[in-house]
DNA sequence: CAGCTGACAGATTTCAAACTTTGTCAGCTG
DNA sequence: CAGCTGACAAAGTTTGAAATCTGTCAGCTG
């Protein structure tokens, strides 16, 4: 919608793309949508992106490193492990259950490439387990968690916690229970977690 | 495909109606079709259920009924609860991803019940969480475990469990790890039930 | 007269033809 | 001559008319 001439990007082609994905959704955004947003002929388009999945895959991947920018682990270093690894489940989940209400198409989008298990969404998830890894760990060297191997306990921890911020879940998180079943879930995992006195 | 001439009882239909949707599935199954099973008019049907959703809930109630008969905690008293927690999700996810290799159809059909959260699903889940929270209520007795009220444990177990047995998450258990992470849930949660020394 | 039938209205689904989209590439253009 | 265009084939989607299905009910029948 932007007609204007000038050098054409990837950075400008995933711009418009977002924009067309968060109009338009997954099942109706085109490739002639994207080019027409920019003012050029949809070939142009796939001399940057060798197909519209590619394309796809690319605003994803942007668009999910952006929304886990604030996961990372070095951004509460305070208070217990226990508690960081609440508040971090919280802030996980609220991220997810925000997209799903503020920008519904591209929640779908994100839906859509989870379903079809896409390399994408398969880092995200790496991306998460690993920053639970991370607090787990901080846990056990302060004495504060006993686990044999962080890894495992944070690939777990994600699992056990799935309904909460699966997209496949999506359509529950409007109960209003919600928020206790997140904590009851977390009492008994970090009980599971703890050193023995 | 048996229009014997017998009297027409909720149980013929519900059993012709299992079969219709079992080779059908829930998207092209039709009452006409279950009708002509039974070599009776279409009508006929509707004066035993009010609508077709009626008559596929009853269906999926019998036969969520039958499936989780081998689940009742009373048919497995052995050895020291964890492990029968283990035996017991061990058997659930067993038999819902059997269900959903041998029986695709009728799968999907409590995958559609389960989405559109009819009653009826809502009570299987919570005969699931009830045989839950009477083997970590029984724990509890043994002194094995230590919780404040097994009713949410049993639920905040189910829920932890959910990838492995919820069927939105059936295409995740194709995945060959998928019993080890089971086994590691299962690790996390038994220490999080367990009572303090 | 209890239980079934079959005709019916309105809602939903199917199907095939028309249209749109994807991905390619020969050639134009600044 | 790098980068864009626009015409094209194959694949996929839309559309609307025809067919089927759902749910009702007056009347038939054993």
């Amino acid at each position: 919608m932007t007609p204007v001439a000038a050098v054409l990007t990837e950075e400008r082609i995933l711009d418009a793309a977002e924009d067309v994905l968060r109009r338009f959704g997954p099942a109706k955004a085109t490739v002639v949508d994207v080019a027409k947003a920019l003012g050029v002929s949809h070939g142009s388009v796939y001399r940057h992106f060798p197909t519209k999945v590619a394309l796809r895959d690319a605003v994803a991947r942007r668009w999910l490193d952006r929304l886990a920018e604030p996961l990372d682990p070095a951004r509460d270093t305070e208070g217990p492990a226990a508690e960081r690894l609440l508040r971090w489940l919280e802030r996980l989940a609220a991220i997810k259950q925000g997209m799903a209400l503020n920008d519904p198409e591209l929640f779908a989008t994100f839906g859509q490439l989870t379903a079809e298990a896409r390399e994408v969404v398969a880092a995200h998830v790496d991306h998460l387990a690993a920053a639970l890894t991370e607090i787990i760990a901080d846990g056990v060297r302060s004495g504060e968690f006993a686990v044999p191997d962080p890894v495992p306990a944070g690939r777990a921890v994600l699992h056990a916690t799935a309904r909460f911020h699966h997209p496949l879940h999506a359509s529950e998180w409007s109960a209003p229970a919600i928020g206790a079943e997140l904590r009851e879930v977390w009492r008994l995992l970090v009980r599971g977690l703890a050193a023995r006195p």
